[in-house]
DNA sequence: AATGGGACCTGCGCGC
DNA sequence: TGCGCGCAGGTCCCAT
């Protein structure tokens, strides 16, 4: 879940925490998580480096690290890193004791004093120790990111497609950062219906996206990112966006504008959120008939 | 090129 | 109360 405006607020909150910190040791509690290199080795190079610098491309957070080397984290759907207060010595508890099944899969203890947990409840997050992160494959691939794109460069993207605009959004390869919260939101917010060939889309609801992307994402970040189900912040706690989603997880609710209930449907195995009345297809005389 | 499905995982909420 | 099932969605991979 953690979107381009999660993965940026673990960043900011990451930047006041952890620079120059020096990683003392490394517990590892399940190296599935470990995608790079094999879990013994990862600990051995790691430890002892200090963080440098807190990066982001798309979805993915890095790490520079004092060697110069870079710790990448993907968190996909359940990762989370969360910072606490190393417990002093003889105090020290598993994980998540009390609770029934610990869900941290890795602790970076960071001198002096503090440790960070990696959880991941699904397992699908990806830690990586690499010389350069820019030459990972899906980072090669990756899109622009929404900040720093200009309308112009968006158009000619927007022109060369033949896809339904929510799947687009989704396609990392077109756009680095958007995942199926923020996709829906910015459709309802540019009042686009996310079924909609994007050939079909007139140049003024093209700028209407783009800057509705753009407002989205910023208000997002603003806000801490959205905690529907297990992100959190370094500090543990919720991002407050959530209270801003207009349809996403809205199903059968009523439109905040027009209460007409909001519809779910599947798009490539996801679901999406939109209100059928605010986000209809504008008629149009040009438009060709198109019956049933 | 676009689209659809399965795979990776686990907990949750549902119907019975 | 308990069981089985579908669902959640980021990304990769294969098939059509």
């Amino acid at each position: 879940m953690p979107e381009l405006p999660e993965v940026e607020t673990i960043k900011g909150d990451l930047e006041k925490t952890v620079i120059g910190k020096k990683i003392s040791r490394i517990e590892i509690f399940n190296p599935k998580v470990i995608r790079q290199p094999q879990a013994a080795e990862f600990k051995r190079s790691l430890t002892g480096l200090r963080v440098k610098r807190v990066l982001r491309r798309g979805k993915l957070l890095i790490l520079e690290l004092s060697n110069a080397k870079f710790l990448t984290v993907h968190f996909k759907m359940t990762g989370q890193l969360v910072l606490r207060k190393q417990e002093p010595a003889g105090e020290r508890k598993l994980p998540d004791a009390g609770s029934k099944k610990s869900i941290t899969r890795v602790t970076f203890y960071l001198d002096p004093g503090l440790a960070l947990d990696y959880n991941d409840l699904r397992l699908f997050g990806e830690l990586r120790l690499i010389d350069d992160w820019r030459k990972l494959k899906f980072i090669q691939e990756l899109g622009p990111e929404p900040f720093g794109l200009s309308l112009t460069d968006f158009k000619k993207m927007l022109a060369k497609k033949k896809t339904k605009i929510k799947p687009l959004l989704l396609d990392q390869k077109f756009i680095a950062g958007i995942g199926n919260i923020y996709a829906s939101e910015i459709l309802f917010r540019s009042k686009i219906d996310p079924q909609r060939p994007v050939h079909d889309l007139s140049p003024l609801e093209q700028t209407v996206l783009y800057k509705e992307m753009l407002k989205v994402l910023q208000s997002a970040i603003k806000h801490g990112g959205s905690s529907v189900d297990d992100y959190v912040r370094v500090s543990g706690k919720n991002g407050d966006y959530a209270r801003f989603h207009q349809v996403y997880g809205r199903n059968g609710k009523p439109c905040l504008v027009c209460r007409t209930p909001i519809k779910r449907i599947a798009q490539g195995g996801r679901g999406t959120f939109f209100c059928s009345k605010c986000q209809a297809v504008p008629s149009s005389g040009a438009r060709k008939e198109n019956p049933r």
